[in-house]
DNA sequence: ACTTGGCACTCGGGAACACGGAGTGCTAGA
DNA sequence: TCTAGCACTCCGTGTTCCCGAGTGCCAAGT
């Protein structure tokens, strides 16, 4: 049905559509790639093109534009993830080599991602879930008040202030950290449930109150963050762009955790560090709109996920690329500290 | 030169531009408000206002526009801040009563902002200059490396992670923690550099070189966010509006930490809590936007600033009530805590 | 059977134009 | 000092017209 020229056709399309954002006709085609046969024949291909749904004409006569159906099938078959040139690696390199903190870490990537593939970068926080306890600390405030600070293997800190049932005196909150701490230590956080269900009953009678408050917040803050936090950057990138669903739409979805955690999608349990791409109306949500992604973190523990999100007619080997590139820098680097 | 009623002229055009966006004429004026003059009266009154510059007429035969100047006059003489309705001093009250840590009150703050003013609402983060240290946590992660845990009195929390030049034990490092937090606790930040100034002589000589290499990141982690973190939200509402100087560079100097800072302004010394107005080409940076801010915090501590930015057609009473009314609250909020 | 050149056709978009209306400035009169 | 009237000015809108890029189709060529 679709013999290689119409491939190449359909791919001079995408190129040239991508790059002069007009609607491209068979004569320019023939001009600028070197497809070696006349308007006439390439209208005849772009007429079964059209047929199979892979390209449109906004009007009669004008030139194709593709659908897509038609940029589902480039990234697929007939484009390649284009590599970063060895300046932006180094460019890379640099940048995320200077966090001080898993904060910085992700302000730096979603920026630079951003700036990299000048379209808007989302970045999700490293989740929660694989990650292990480091350490446990309660913090007297006053008499009836601690604050509970949980620090994670991925640098990440939860902190929650909590009111205690009763009065207890420092010591006996110094004693209830250490148990804490010796119980959890290096252990999973989706293993945390089990390992405290019963150390209330391993405690002085006396200590229970209290030590049931913190066990329940410190399970809340576990399952309340599961869910995670996303940040964005790079929305001025929006501005020249056109979107099928307006402006103002897109801009809401980025406030939109739950919005944009739907579009970042799941990382697929089979190949996890593979790039999702989703175009337009593939997108719950937000058609209209394309979102280039991927899991990142280190090796088999895939921590979160960051990717891009753009009109559709978007340069998707570039922008693969960079997506692909700053996720792995980025799991190095997290991997590392 | 301008008697009552060209004032009542001004800010009667002030009002309508507002309203519709669209030039307002002599008639449509003489008719909505009831100024009790004829449209040819209120001509006058309009020549004789855009002879001193507080009016503007985009074309020739067209209706008047207020200037910058027009603005100001208006926000300075001719209105009162809006007080919120008692339906939305309630719902301010629950949203913000449902946050769990810091993050968590300046994410609900700004959002809650944007949402109240239909603009773009800007939170500083509380500024540590006038905060204490609550207590300050060494955590070992390996024997050459500690994470340093600082947390104040307004619920922040500062991490780092410090590489040590030589293996230290725990109970050196916890010996450290001790001297550390009976030093510096409920001290205020900006005391902490002469508090620690003499603290390595007082330490056994081993534990010197790790002390320095600690201390030291502790000064730097004070200094270094000084300048303090941003956050924005409601970008969606600049959707509608139009900008002279383009929504791109708007949305750009959102992404910048240092113009949004410079844009939201100082607190004036002498009266920190006051509502401060720039109204478009007052702004550094970014004129053809206006940006209605104000300090917060507690009393006379003000912690920080939160305000809104919008374009120069907006409702500045109503604005700045509710910039006035979340800044309160949220002073409230962080006093209890 | 595919490719090619030719040709008539179709629209979108820009230029030219007219026109109605909202708004103004000015002047004369109350 | 205010008001009514009037001539004038443009803006924005709607209309028309035309050009050109691009198409689809057909017949001829390889």
């Amino acid at each position: 049905m679709l013999d290689d020229r119409k491939l190449a056709v359909l791919r001079a399309i995408v190129e040239d559509y991508v790059s002069t954002n007009e609607p491209v006709g068979s004569k320019a085609l023939a001009e600028r790639h070197n497809l070696k046969v006349s308007p006439a024949t390439i209208r005849n291909d772009m007429a079964a093109l059209e047929e199979e749904g892979y390209i449109a004409q906004p009007h009669t006569s004008a030139g194709r534009v593709p659908t897509d159906k038609g940029y589902r099938l480039f990234v697929d078959r007939l484009s390649q993830v284009k590599p970063l040139s060895s300046a932006e690696r180094r460019a890379i390199e640099t940048f995320l080599a200077g966090a001080v903190d898993l904060d910085d870490v992700v302000m730096r990537t979603v920026r630079l991602l951003a700036q990299l593939t000048r379209q808007v970068a989302v970045v999700q926080y490293p989740t929660l879930t694989r990650s292990t306890v480091r350490h446990v600390e309660l913090v007297p405030l006053n008499d009836r008040r601690v604050m509970l600070v949980l620090i994670t293997n991925t640098g990440r800190v939860e902190q929650r202030v909590i009111e205690l049932p009763e009065v207890v005196d420092e010591t006996r909150i110094a004693h209830l950290r250490a148990v804490l701490n010796s119980c959890l230590d290096g252990c999973g956080l989706s293993t945390v449930p089990e390992l405290v269900s019963d150390l209330p009953e391993r405690l002085p009678a006396e200590d229970r109150p209290a030590a049931a408050t913190i066990l329940s917040v410190l399970l809340e803050t576990l399952v309340e963050r599961h869910d995670e936090k996303i940040v964005f950057a790079g929305a001025a990138n929006l501005a020249g762009a056109d979107f099928s669903t307006g402006l103002r739409d897109v801009l809401e979805a980025l406030e939109e955790q739950v919005v944009l955690m739907r579009l970042l999608g799941e990382t697929s349990s089979d190949t996890p560090s593979a790039l999702t791409v989703r175009i337009g109306s593939e997108n719950p949500y937000l058609r209209g709109t394309s979102v280039v992604a991927t899991g990142y973190g280190s090796g088999d523990n895939q921590l979160a996920r960051l990717g891009v999100l753009g009109p559709t007619r978007m340069d998707y080997p570039v922008t693969m690329g960079a997506v692909r590139a700053v996720a792995r820098y980025v799991s190095q680097i997290l991997a590392a500290s």
